[in-house]
DNA sequence: GTTTAATTCAAACGTTTGTTTAATTTTGTG
DNA sequence: CACAAAATTAAACAAACGTTTGAATTAAAC
Protein backbone atom coordinates (compact mmCIF):
# COMPACT_ATOMS: atom_id res chain seq x y z
CA UNK A 1 0.00 0.00 0.00
CA UNK A 2 1.39 3.61 -1.11
CA UNK A 3 1.11 5.69 2.03
CA UNK A 4 2.42 8.21 0.15
CA UNK A 5 -0.03 8.65 -2.81
CA UNK A 6 -2.69 7.63 -0.29
CA UNK A 7 -1.75 10.82 2.21
CA UNK A 8 -1.57 13.33 -1.24
CA UNK A 9 -4.93 12.30 -1.94
CA UNK A 10 -6.46 12.65 1.33
CA UNK A 11 -5.03 16.26 1.45
CA UNK A 12 -6.36 16.78 -2.28
CA UNK A 13 -9.66 15.52 -0.98
CA UNK A 14 -10.11 17.79 1.66
CA UNK A 15 -8.57 20.62 0.07
CA UNK A 16 -11.68 20.15 -2.78
CA UNK A 17 -14.25 20.22 -0.21
CA UNK A 18 -12.79 23.42 1.62
CA UNK A 19 -12.23 25.29 -1.88
CA UNK A 20 -15.57 24.26 -2.52
CA UNK A 21 -17.22 25.60 0.32
CA UNK A 22 -15.68 28.44 0.90
CA UNK A 23 -13.66 29.44 -1.97
CA UNK A 24 -9.71 29.31 -2.76
CA UNK A 25 -8.61 32.49 -0.93
CA UNK A 26 -11.48 31.55 1.76
CA UNK A 27 -9.62 28.43 2.61
CA UNK A 28 -6.13 28.95 4.64
CA UNK A 29 -3.41 26.15 4.43
CA UNK A 30 -4.12 25.63 8.13
CA UNK A 31 -7.78 24.71 7.74
CA UNK A 32 -6.79 21.55 5.27
CA UNK A 33 -3.86 20.76 7.35
CA UNK A 34 -6.15 20.73 10.63
CA UNK A 35 -8.87 19.06 8.65
CA UNK A 36 -7.05 16.38 6.75
CA UNK A 37 -4.81 15.47 9.74
CA UNK A 38 -1.37 16.39 8.54
CA UNK A 39 1.33 18.70 10.01
CA UNK A 40 0.95 22.34 8.14
CA UNK A 41 4.19 21.96 6.14
CA UNK A 42 3.55 18.82 4.93
CA UNK A 43 1.45 20.71 2.03
CA UNK A 44 4.56 22.85 1.01
CA UNK A 45 6.38 19.75 1.08
CA UNK A 46 4.20 17.22 -1.06
CA UNK A 47 2.44 20.50 -3.31
CA UNK A 48 5.10 23.18 -3.30
CA UNK A 49 2.80 26.16 -2.66
CA UNK A 50 -1.33 26.31 -1.99
CA UNK A 51 -1.54 27.12 -5.82
CA UNK A 52 0.34 24.28 -7.53
CA UNK A 53 -2.30 22.22 -4.73
CA UNK A 54 -5.46 23.67 -6.71
CA UNK A 55 -3.18 22.95 -10.28
CA UNK A 56 -2.67 19.09 -8.32
CA UNK A 57 -6.54 18.69 -7.62
CA UNK A 58 -7.39 20.53 -11.38
CA UNK A 59 -5.18 17.63 -13.01
CA UNK A 60 -6.70 14.66 -10.63
CA UNK A 61 -10.31 15.67 -11.67
CA UNK A 62 -10.47 17.12 -15.04
CA UNK A 63 -11.03 15.27 -18.05
CA UNK A 64 -12.78 12.52 -16.96
CA UNK A 65 -15.67 13.32 -18.76
CA UNK A 66 -14.38 13.08 -22.13
CA UNK A 67 -13.63 9.21 -21.90
CA UNK A 68 -17.42 8.45 -21.46
CA UNK A 69 -18.77 11.62 -23.87
CA UNK A 70 -16.61 8.97 -26.33
CA UNK A 71 -18.04 5.70 -25.77
CA UNK A 72 -21.76 7.57 -25.85
CA UNK A 73 -20.70 8.80 -28.72
CA UNK A 74 -19.90 5.52 -30.15
CA UNK A 75 -22.72 3.82 -29.37
CA UNK A 76 -24.71 2.67 -32.74
CA UNK A 77 -27.60 1.19 -30.81
CA UNK A 78 -28.51 4.56 -29.17
CA UNK A 79 -30.78 6.84 -31.13
CA UNK A 80 -29.66 10.67 -31.10
CA UNK A 81 -32.45 11.17 -28.92
CA UNK A 82 -31.44 8.72 -26.65
CA UNK A 83 -28.06 9.73 -26.86
CA UNK A 84 -29.32 13.33 -25.52
CA UNK A 85 -31.48 11.73 -22.87
CA UNK A 86 -28.26 9.68 -21.39
CA UNK A 87 -26.01 12.69 -21.78
CA UNK A 88 -28.53 14.78 -19.54
CA UNK A 89 -28.52 11.89 -16.75
CA UNK A 90 -24.43 11.67 -17.30
CA UNK A 91 -24.13 15.86 -16.86
CA UNK A 92 -26.73 16.10 -14.06
CA UNK A 93 -25.17 13.26 -11.93
CA UNK A 94 -21.76 14.13 -12.63
CA UNK A 95 -22.10 17.52 -11.22
CA UNK A 96 -24.36 16.65 -8.16
CA UNK A 97 -21.83 13.80 -7.45
CA UNK A 98 -18.93 16.05 -7.62
CA UNK A 99 -20.26 19.20 -5.96
CA UNK A 100 -17.21 20.36 -4.37
CA UNK A 101 -15.18 20.21 -7.72
CA UNK A 102 -17.96 22.33 -9.88
CA UNK A 103 -18.29 24.43 -7.73
CA UNK A 104 -14.64 25.37 -7.33
CA UNK A 105 -14.14 25.29 -11.44
CA UNK A 106 -17.24 27.77 -12.12
CA UNK A 107 -16.12 30.38 -9.19
CA UNK A 108 -12.34 30.38 -9.45
CA UNK A 109 -12.71 29.17 -13.21
CA UNK A 110 -12.68 33.52 -14.15
CA UNK A 111 -9.39 34.13 -11.99
CA UNK A 112 -7.39 31.67 -12.11
CA UNK A 113 -3.55 32.92 -12.01
CA UNK A 114 -1.99 30.12 -14.01
CA UNK A 115 -2.08 30.61 -17.59
CA UNK A 116 -0.90 26.83 -18.18
CA UNK A 117 -4.34 25.64 -15.89
CA UNK A 118 -6.47 28.29 -17.54
CA UNK A 119 -5.73 26.71 -21.02
CA UNK A 120 -6.35 23.19 -19.60
CA UNK A 121 -9.86 23.84 -18.35
CA UNK A 122 -10.73 25.72 -21.71
CA UNK A 123 -8.64 22.51 -23.84
CA UNK A 124 -11.39 19.90 -21.51
CA UNK A 125 -14.77 22.40 -22.52
CA UNK A 126 -13.54 22.38 -25.83
CA UNK A 127 -13.15 18.66 -26.40
CA UNK A 128 -16.27 17.85 -24.58
CA UNK A 129 -18.27 20.31 -26.89
CA UNK A 130 -16.64 18.65 -29.88
CA UNK A 131 -18.55 15.38 -28.06
CA UNK A 132 -21.65 17.18 -27.84
CA UNK A 133 -21.19 18.73 -31.40
CA UNK A 134 -21.13 15.12 -32.90
CA UNK A 135 -24.43 13.81 -31.02
CA UNK A 136 -25.87 16.79 -32.30
CA UNK A 137 -24.33 16.84 -35.74
CA UNK A 138 -25.42 13.15 -35.93
CA UNK A 139 -29.23 14.07 -34.76
CA UNK A 140 -29.63 16.73 -37.83
CA UNK A 141 -28.31 14.60 -40.52
CA UNK A 142 -30.41 12.15 -40.01
CA UNK A 143 -33.33 14.74 -40.22
CA UNK A 144 -34.38 14.45 -36.34
CA UNK A 145 -32.74 17.40 -35.18
CA UNK A 146 -33.28 20.96 -36.57
CA UNK A 147 -30.51 23.85 -36.61
CA UNK A 148 -29.17 25.32 -33.30
CA UNK A 149 -26.34 27.12 -32.01
CA UNK A 150 -24.80 24.49 -30.14
CA UNK A 151 -22.74 26.00 -28.37
CA UNK A 152 -25.13 28.08 -26.54
CA UNK A 153 -26.95 24.85 -25.76
CA UNK A 154 -24.16 22.85 -24.59
CA UNK A 155 -24.22 26.28 -21.77
CA UNK A 156 -27.59 26.11 -21.41
CA UNK A 157 -27.51 22.66 -20.15
CA UNK A 158 -24.47 23.34 -17.89
CA UNK A 159 -25.70 26.80 -17.03
CA UNK A 160 -29.07 25.01 -16.11
CA UNK A 161 -27.27 22.61 -13.45
CA UNK A 162 -25.12 25.08 -12.37
CA UNK A 163 -28.15 27.63 -11.35
CA UNK A 164 -29.25 25.57 -8.99
CA UNK A 165 -25.81 23.84 -7.70
CA UNK A 166 -24.38 27.26 -7.10
CA UNK A 167 -27.53 28.76 -4.78
CA UNK A 168 -28.37 25.97 -2.65
CA UNK A 169 -30.60 28.48 -0.25
CA UNK A 170 -32.62 29.46 -3.02
CA UNK A 171 -33.09 26.06 -4.12
CA UNK A 172 -34.11 24.47 -0.97
CA UNK A 173 -36.89 27.06 -0.96
CA UNK A 174 -38.01 26.05 -4.42
CA UNK A 175 -37.93 22.44 -3.71
CA UNK A 176 -39.70 23.01 -0.33
CA UNK A 177 -36.86 21.86 1.38
CA UNK A 178 -36.12 23.14 4.86
CA UNK A 179 -32.69 25.87 4.50
CA UNK A 180 -31.03 23.09 6.60
CA UNK A 181 -31.47 20.71 4.25
CA UNK A 182 -28.44 18.11 3.76
CA UNK A 183 -26.35 18.03 0.86
CA UNK A 184 -27.95 14.44 0.18
CA UNK A 185 -31.41 15.42 0.37
CA UNK A 186 -30.82 18.29 -1.65
CA UNK A 187 -28.98 16.27 -4.49
CA UNK A 188 -32.09 13.59 -4.36
CA UNK A 189 -34.73 16.33 -4.68
CA UNK A 190 -33.05 18.29 -7.47
CA UNK A 191 -31.61 15.53 -9.52
CA UNK A 192 -34.98 14.20 -10.99
CA UNK A 193 -36.13 17.68 -11.14
CA UNK A 194 -33.53 19.17 -12.99
CA UNK A 195 -33.01 15.89 -15.62
CA UNK A 196 -37.06 15.80 -16.91
CA UNK A 197 -36.89 19.55 -17.24
CA UNK A 198 -33.74 19.57 -19.20
CA UNK A 199 -35.06 16.42 -21.14
CA UNK A 200 -38.12 18.28 -21.93
CA UNK A 201 -36.51 21.35 -23.03
CA UNK A 202 -33.72 19.71 -25.15
CA UNK A 203 -36.88 17.54 -26.57
CA UNK A 204 -38.58 20.88 -27.67
CA UNK A 205 -35.52 22.63 -28.50
CA UNK A 206 -33.85 20.16 -31.02
CA UNK A 207 -36.93 18.25 -32.21
CA UNK A 208 -37.03 19.10 -36.21
CA UNK A 209 -40.65 19.26 -36.38
CA UNK A 210 -40.44 22.83 -33.82
CA UNK A 211 -38.35 24.10 -36.94
CA UNK A 212 -39.86 27.76 -37.87
CA UNK B 1 -23.55 68.57 -3.89
CA UNK B 2 -23.25 65.55 -1.23
CA UNK B 3 -19.64 64.91 -1.33
CA UNK B 4 -19.95 62.52 1.37
CA UNK B 5 -22.54 60.52 -0.78
CA UNK B 6 -20.24 61.00 -3.75
CA UNK B 7 -17.25 59.17 -1.79
CA UNK B 8 -19.32 56.53 -0.60
CA UNK B 9 -20.76 55.47 -3.98
CA UNK B 10 -17.62 55.78 -5.47
CA UNK B 11 -15.89 52.94 -2.49
CA UNK B 12 -19.06 50.88 -3.37
CA UNK B 13 -18.41 51.27 -7.07
CA UNK B 14 -14.63 50.41 -6.63
CA UNK B 15 -15.20 47.56 -4.51
CA UNK B 16 -17.96 45.93 -6.80
CA UNK B 17 -15.01 45.91 -9.77
CA UNK B 18 -12.55 44.40 -7.23
CA UNK B 19 -14.86 41.88 -5.51
CA UNK B 20 -16.36 41.22 -9.12
CA UNK B 21 -12.81 40.43 -10.72
CA UNK B 22 -11.04 38.84 -7.83
CA UNK B 23 -13.42 37.78 -5.33
CA UNK B 24 -14.35 38.94 -1.94
CA UNK B 25 -11.94 36.98 -0.04
CA UNK B 26 -9.17 37.73 -2.98
CA UNK B 27 -9.82 41.67 -2.13
CA UNK B 28 -8.00 43.01 0.66
CA UNK B 29 -9.53 46.75 1.80
CA UNK B 30 -6.27 47.72 1.16
CA UNK B 31 -6.79 47.12 -2.39
CA UNK B 32 -10.21 49.15 -2.51
CA UNK B 33 -8.86 52.24 -0.68
CA UNK B 34 -5.63 52.51 -3.29
CA UNK B 35 -8.09 52.05 -6.37
CA UNK B 36 -10.66 54.75 -4.66
CA UNK B 37 -7.87 57.00 -3.97
CA UNK B 38 -9.45 57.26 -0.16
CA UNK B 39 -7.18 56.13 3.26
CA UNK B 40 -7.48 52.88 4.76
CA UNK B 41 -9.25 53.84 7.53
CA UNK B 42 -12.04 55.23 5.33
CA UNK B 43 -13.70 52.29 4.84
CA UNK B 44 -14.06 51.38 7.77
CA UNK B 45 -15.13 54.62 9.31
CA UNK B 46 -18.44 54.74 5.84
CA UNK B 47 -19.18 51.19 6.52
CA UNK B 48 -17.86 49.67 9.80
CA UNK B 49 -15.82 46.83 8.17
CA UNK B 50 -15.36 44.84 5.00
CA UNK B 51 -18.25 42.63 5.34
CA UNK B 52 -20.85 45.35 5.89
CA UNK B 53 -19.11 47.32 2.90
CA UNK B 54 -20.37 43.78 0.86
CA UNK B 55 -23.88 44.23 2.27
CA UNK B 56 -24.22 48.08 1.60
CA UNK B 57 -23.55 46.63 -1.87
CA UNK B 58 -25.64 44.47 -2.33
CA UNK B 59 -28.19 46.65 -0.42
CA UNK B 60 -27.56 49.03 -3.54
CA UNK B 61 -27.59 47.06 -6.36
CA UNK B 62 -30.27 44.54 -5.26
CA UNK B 63 -34.14 44.78 -6.27
CA UNK B 64 -33.51 46.86 -9.17
CA UNK B 65 -35.40 44.18 -11.52
CA UNK B 66 -38.37 43.86 -9.64
CA UNK B 67 -39.65 47.26 -10.64
CA UNK B 68 -38.86 46.59 -14.52
CA UNK B 69 -40.61 43.31 -14.56
CA UNK B 70 -43.81 44.38 -13.03
CA UNK B 71 -44.09 46.87 -15.34
CA UNK B 72 -43.79 44.44 -18.08
CA UNK B 73 -46.04 42.30 -16.87
CA UNK B 74 -48.76 45.07 -16.31
CA UNK B 75 -48.23 45.91 -20.06
CA UNK B 76 -51.71 44.85 -21.90
CA UNK B 77 -50.48 45.93 -25.21
CA UNK B 78 -47.59 42.74 -24.98
CA UNK B 79 -48.86 39.45 -26.14
CA UNK B 80 -47.15 36.58 -23.71
CA UNK B 81 -44.81 36.10 -26.67
CA UNK B 82 -43.84 39.50 -26.26
CA UNK B 83 -43.50 39.58 -23.26
CA UNK B 84 -40.62 36.30 -23.53
CA UNK B 85 -38.62 38.31 -25.71
CA UNK B 86 -38.45 41.28 -23.67
CA UNK B 87 -37.56 39.10 -20.43
CA UNK B 88 -34.56 37.49 -23.13
CA UNK B 89 -33.18 40.63 -23.86
CA UNK B 90 -33.85 42.35 -20.58
CA UNK B 91 -32.08 39.93 -18.41
CA UNK B 92 -29.29 39.84 -21.00
CA UNK B 93 -28.46 42.95 -20.99
CA UNK B 94 -29.11 43.70 -17.48
CA UNK B 95 -26.53 40.95 -16.26
CA UNK B 96 -23.94 42.31 -19.04
CA UNK B 97 -24.34 45.20 -18.22
CA UNK B 98 -23.77 44.86 -14.39
CA UNK B 99 -21.30 41.82 -14.93
CA UNK B 100 -18.71 42.60 -11.67
CA UNK B 101 -21.85 42.57 -9.66
CA UNK B 102 -23.83 39.41 -11.08
CA UNK B 103 -20.30 37.97 -10.78
CA UNK B 104 -20.55 38.44 -6.95
CA UNK B 105 -23.64 37.66 -6.83
CA UNK B 106 -22.54 34.31 -8.12
CA UNK B 107 -19.37 33.97 -6.55
CA UNK B 108 -20.57 34.64 -2.83
CA UNK B 109 -23.97 33.46 -3.10
CA UNK B 110 -23.13 30.00 -1.93
CA UNK B 111 -21.18 31.34 1.29
CA UNK B 112 -22.62 34.32 2.43
CA UNK B 113 -21.95 34.57 5.95
CA UNK B 114 -24.62 36.77 7.25
CA UNK B 115 -28.13 35.43 7.26
CA UNK B 116 -29.89 38.48 6.75
CA UNK B 117 -27.65 39.02 3.17
CA UNK B 118 -28.95 35.33 2.27
CA UNK B 119 -32.50 35.68 3.43
CA UNK B 120 -32.39 39.33 1.22
CA UNK B 121 -30.86 37.57 -1.96
CA UNK B 122 -33.46 34.29 -1.61
CA UNK B 123 -36.86 36.73 -1.27
CA UNK B 124 -35.12 39.09 -4.33
CA UNK B 125 -34.84 35.96 -6.64
CA UNK B 126 -38.53 34.46 -5.39
CA UNK B 127 -40.16 37.72 -6.41
CA UNK B 128 -38.58 38.07 -9.65
CA UNK B 129 -39.72 34.18 -9.88
CA UNK B 130 -43.22 35.37 -9.14
CA UNK B 131 -43.04 37.84 -11.95
CA UNK B 132 -41.98 35.28 -14.75
CA UNK B 133 -44.28 32.56 -13.38
CA UNK B 134 -47.06 35.65 -14.22
CA UNK B 135 -46.26 35.85 -17.55
CA UNK B 136 -45.71 32.13 -18.41
CA UNK B 137 -49.04 31.22 -16.40
CA UNK B 138 -50.68 34.37 -18.88
CA UNK B 139 -49.99 32.47 -21.99
CA UNK B 140 -50.54 29.44 -20.53
CA UNK B 141 -54.38 30.54 -20.20
CA UNK B 142 -54.27 32.07 -23.26
CA UNK B 143 -53.42 28.69 -24.55
CA UNK B 144 -49.99 29.83 -26.25
CA UNK B 145 -47.90 27.76 -23.38
CA UNK B 146 -47.91 24.60 -22.25
CA UNK B 147 -46.76 22.81 -19.01
CA UNK B 148 -43.42 23.45 -17.83
CA UNK B 149 -41.25 23.56 -14.82
CA UNK B 150 -41.02 27.25 -14.69
CA UNK B 151 -38.53 27.62 -11.50
CA UNK B 152 -36.13 25.77 -13.91
CA UNK B 153 -37.08 27.16 -16.97
CA UNK B 154 -35.93 30.73 -15.39
CA UNK B 155 -32.54 28.72 -13.43
CA UNK B 156 -32.30 27.70 -17.81
CA UNK B 157 -32.53 31.68 -18.61
CA UNK B 158 -30.03 32.43 -15.89
CA UNK B 159 -27.71 29.83 -15.67
CA UNK B 160 -27.40 29.90 -19.42
CA UNK B 161 -26.50 33.71 -19.63
CA UNK B 162 -24.07 32.81 -16.34
CA UNK B 163 -22.25 30.12 -18.11
CA UNK B 164 -20.63 32.68 -20.40
CA UNK B 165 -20.29 35.46 -18.13
CA UNK B 166 -18.48 33.25 -15.61
CA UNK B 167 -16.12 31.52 -17.84
CA UNK B 168 -14.83 34.76 -20.34
CA UNK B 169 -11.97 32.99 -21.58
CA UNK B 170 -13.67 30.15 -22.88
CA UNK B 171 -16.88 32.32 -23.85
CA UNK B 172 -13.75 34.33 -25.94
CA UNK B 173 -12.69 30.86 -27.60
CA UNK B 174 -16.56 30.06 -29.11
CA UNK B 175 -17.07 33.66 -30.08
CA UNK B 176 -13.84 33.27 -31.81
CA UNK B 177 -12.12 36.30 -30.05
CA UNK B 178 -8.65 36.57 -28.90
CA UNK B 179 -8.07 35.97 -25.25
CA UNK B 180 -7.16 39.38 -24.48
CA UNK B 181 -10.64 40.68 -25.69
CA UNK B 182 -11.64 43.63 -23.90
CA UNK B 183 -14.64 43.37 -21.70
CA UNK B 184 -16.44 45.58 -24.25
CA UNK B 185 -16.22 43.57 -26.84
CA UNK B 186 -17.12 40.57 -25.50
CA UNK B 187 -20.36 42.16 -24.15
CA UNK B 188 -21.08 43.00 -27.75
CA UNK B 189 -20.20 40.23 -29.20
CA UNK B 190 -22.30 37.51 -26.95
CA UNK B 191 -24.85 39.30 -26.38
CA UNK B 192 -27.07 39.34 -29.54
CA UNK B 193 -26.03 35.35 -29.91
CA UNK B 194 -26.98 34.74 -26.02
CA UNK B 195 -30.61 36.74 -26.89
CA UNK B 196 -30.77 34.66 -30.19
CA UNK B 197 -30.41 31.47 -29.16
CA UNK B 198 -32.53 31.74 -26.00
CA UNK B 199 -35.41 33.53 -27.36
CA UNK B 200 -35.25 30.26 -29.72
CA UNK B 201 -35.43 27.92 -26.92
CA UNK B 202 -37.91 29.41 -24.89
CA UNK B 203 -40.02 29.47 -28.32
CA UNK B 204 -39.76 25.96 -28.53
CA UNK B 205 -39.96 25.43 -25.02
CA UNK B 206 -42.83 27.21 -23.87
CA UNK B 207 -45.27 26.77 -27.48
CA UNK B 208 -48.05 24.57 -26.47
CA UNK B 209 -47.86 23.21 -30.07
CA UNK B 210 -45.09 21.48 -29.20
CA UNK B 211 -46.98 19.92 -26.33
CA UNK B 212 -46.18 15.71 -26.43
C1' DG C 1 23.60 -2.86 11.88
C1' DT C 2 24.93 1.04 9.66
C1' DT C 3 24.13 4.55 6.44
C1' DT C 4 21.39 7.26 3.45
C1' DA C 5 17.23 9.15 2.08
C1' DA C 6 12.49 10.34 2.84
C1' DT C 7 9.14 11.95 5.99
C1' DT C 8 7.22 14.46 9.93
C1' DC C 9 7.24 17.96 13.23
C1' DA C 10 7.18 22.29 16.23
C1' DA C 11 8.71 26.63 15.74
C1' DA C 12 9.61 30.69 13.53
C1' DC C 13 9.94 33.49 9.28
C1' DG C 14 8.47 37.92 7.13
C1' DT C 15 4.05 39.66 5.03
C1' DT C 16 -0.38 40.81 4.73
C1' DT C 17 -4.74 40.91 6.78
C1' DG C 18 -8.90 43.80 8.90
C1' DT C 19 -9.44 47.12 12.26
C1' DT C 20 -8.43 50.82 15.65
C1' DT C 21 -6.21 54.76 17.50
C1' DA C 22 -5.26 59.40 18.27
C1' DA C 23 -3.83 63.46 16.18
C1' DT C 24 -4.92 66.61 12.42
C1' DT C 25 -7.51 68.94 8.93
C1' DT C 26 -11.77 70.30 6.94
C1' DT C 27 -16.44 71.60 7.23
C1' DG C 28 -20.64 73.57 8.88
C1' DT C 29 -22.99 76.72 12.29
C1' DG C 30 -24.01 80.63 15.28
C1' DC D 1 -13.90 84.74 14.00
C1' DA D 2 -14.88 80.93 17.14
C1' DC D 3 -16.32 76.59 18.14
C1' DA D 4 -18.21 71.95 17.65
C1' DA D 5 -18.83 68.20 14.52
C1' DA D 6 -17.34 65.60 10.77
C1' DA D 7 -13.86 63.92 7.84
C1' DT D 8 -9.21 62.52 6.95
C1' DT D 9 -4.76 61.02 8.02
C1' DA D 10 -0.39 58.26 9.28
C1' DA D 11 0.72 55.00 12.39
C1' DA D 12 0.13 51.07 14.98
C1' DC D 13 -2.50 46.94 16.44
C1' DA D 14 -3.01 41.93 17.01
C1' DA D 15 -4.19 38.13 14.32
C1' DA D 16 -3.81 35.26 10.33
C1' DC D 17 -1.50 34.32 6.20
C1' DG D 18 1.76 31.16 3.08
C1' DT D 19 6.13 29.46 3.45
C1' DT D 20 10.70 27.93 5.36
C1' DT D 21 13.79 26.05 8.65
C1' DG D 22 16.36 22.61 10.99
C1' DA D 23 16.04 19.09 14.07
C1' DA D 24 13.72 14.60 15.01
C1' DT D 25 11.74 10.48 13.36
C1' DT D 26 10.81 6.78 10.20
C1' DA D 27 11.78 3.95 6.11
C1' DA D 28 14.79 1.98 2.70
C1' DA D 29 19.09 0.17 0.94
C1' DC D 30 23.14 -2.20 1.36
Amino acid sequence: MSEKADKREHILTVAEELFGEKGFDGTSVRDIAQKAGVNLAMISYYFGSKEKLLESLIELRAGYAHGILEELNKDQSLTPWDKINRLVDFYVDRVLNNLPFHNIMYREATNIRSDEIRDRIISIKVRNLEQITKIITDGQQKKLFREVDIPMTVGTLMGSISSYTQAKPYGCHILALGYDASEETYRTKLAPRLKAHLKQLLRAHLDIKNEE
